[in-house]
DNA sequence: TAAGTATATTAGCATATGCTTATGAAGTTC
DNA sequence: GAACTTCATAAGCATATGCTAATATACTTA
């Protein structure tokens, strides 16, 4: 679980129609049809939003017939937010995010902005970053 | 913690940048000009994404001589998570959120629709909205 | 109080998001 | 296999998001 799936998780929830589309498809599965009626936005609607919450792996989908079921993925979640919990108690969780060592910044700041912006200067920003 | 709250909190860690930040902040409190150099974008990018992480409650801030530090909200986090997981647990969620009960609705996709596209048609769309 | 520093806000712009309508593809049933 | 149903994809558009540059505000210190 990196920071990108992470990243993805909270993005599919992060609406107010996956959201309850997703606490609705934790009671049992429901087809497309089903949703369509009771969330009041298109089909089309529907399957792209379904498309972004499989893409966050938070839900599964199951053929039967004419239909595909949808259920959401509560192991998945569970795992999810464990994992963050996990990753802010981690100590070094730093160095991965940033490239720095905690202990490389005082805690006064003008120090310490001084030391970022020399580093700043020398390193290429492509290590500090990761997209958006 | 309604789902509007969650929604926040979601949306807030769905950024790149705003989850880095807030991995970064859970470690000690860290004031703009600190953060303007760790993630190479501009101080009023920094501000701003701090602006929506502190309306959804993930980092308190602390005024200090002429600096703004700000540090992560963990107790939240964690509330928020364990909140969530048992909305997915609770049987009647499903009422709450699309205003049916999962009784209502047979398993079998032909029956259920017909019975959602008729609540549907009877029932004000609003009831079942909640924005976006 | 003037100058300096830190942070917030505003305006503007490019890109992303999220819907709708139209269409396509796949499976079902007669 | 033709009509029907279900779902997915594409195109188009309006709005939201997220940055930068410019400016305002607030605090500090001499």
């Amino acid at each position: 679980m990196d920071s990108k799936k992470l990243e993805n998780i909270f993005g599919a929830l992060s609406s107010s129609l996956r959201l309850r589309m997703t606490l609705l498809m934790v009671k049992r599965p429901f087809c497309v049809c089903e949703l369509e009626n009771i969330f009041d936005v298109s089909q089309p609607a529907i399957s792209q939003n379904l498309k972004i919450l499989k893409a966050a792996n938070l839900i599964g989908e199951k053929r039967e017939k004419q239909w595909v079921f949808y259920s959401t993925n509560k192991e998945l979640l569970s795992s999810a937010f464990g994992e963050f919990l996990e990753l802010l108690e981690k100590e070094d969780a730093f160095i991965e995010i940033v490239g720095l060592k905690i202990s490389d910044l005082p805690h006064d700041p003008q120090k310490s902005c001084e030391i970022l912006q020399r580093k700043k200067e020398v390193l290429k920003s492509d290590l500090l970053q990761g997209g958006n």
